[in-house]
DNA sequence: CCTCAAGTTTAGCATTGGCTAAATCTATTG
DNA sequence: CAATAGATTTAGCCAATGCTAAACTTGAGG
């Protein structure tokens, strides 16, 4: 055996956090387009592809590819050479993305992050925070910031 | 012309936080991989394959290629067959890594977090948050939460 | 009703980050 | 000092997420 083959307190535990963020990332593409999708609808009727990839920064291609995949999860239809729509279920997780999305931004403007700096981080934290972590953030702001 | 096709309102500036947070997805694994790696070296004065993946939970093979393209990129440097060390650019990520993550898990204590929610929250928050954001979180450790 | 610009899709490619199975190396120990 | 367990690497696969270039569709306007 190769030298020094301690073995670690209890790795399974640790590897937890990691496996999670894994997972997160595979839902965290999905959840930003239905939420970008709704908030398109929102404001003017109707998701274009054209749209959501200027927002998202990516290629037209790429948008179309991607949501392939999420009519085969269930999240949006669409016809060919149409506007996108959600399901329920999009909407469904729409809807939770843009609660948490608030709630996370509204939570690092009360703790004193400026506005666009709020803006930016909260995309990125927006799926990496679990329910309790929210609840504290909403607890945080209700007792307006300090 | 394909009806109504408005423009929106600065969609590139809209697009600047998901075009971040790409490139963060990018440097994210490389920074799990040189805090581990240095996490392990402080405990036991080498880290090697096996308990890296033990610890991330993914594959040991996983953890070869990845280890590759970490020192191509100057983090990381291996003989085959032996222990995994970092270069001082190695170094330096891990060390800014663990400050940070260290103030987040630390914030989230400090905000009423419970101490397993906090270590895996943490894990996936840490490479979101920009500076401003960090230092608004050290400073509320440092007034003692609330 | 034809043209054509703008939007959409297709095709084809690259990289990242996973996996399993098989081959290879190391060093402990009998 | 040879066997072998355990660690490491290699080979080959897959899915996701990007890209560019080329083909196709739609609908507005002449």
């Amino acid at each position: 055996m190769p030298a020094k083959a301690r073995k670690i307190r209890n790795p399974k535990l640790r590897s937890v956090a990691f496996r999670r963020i894994r997972a997160d990332h595979q839902s965290e593409l999905a959840e930003d387009y239905v939420e970008l999708i709704a908030d398109l609808i929102d404001e003017r009727g109707e998701a274009r592809g054209t749209d959501i990839a200027l927002r998202l920064g990516v290629a037209n291609a790429t948008v179309v590819k991607t949501l392939k995949r999420l009519q085969e999860g269930g999240l949006v239809t669409q016809q060919p050479y149409r506007a996108i729509f959600l399901t329920p279920e999009g909407w469904k997780m729409a809807d939770n993305g843009r609660r948490k999305h608030k709630i996370v931004e509204g939570f690092l403007r009360a703790l004193g992050v400026g506005e666009e700096t709020a803006k930016i981080d909260s995309e990125g934290i927006e799926h990496h925070v679990s329910d309790e972590t929210l609840k504290a953030m909403a607890r945080f702001v209700a007792k307006g910031g300090k």
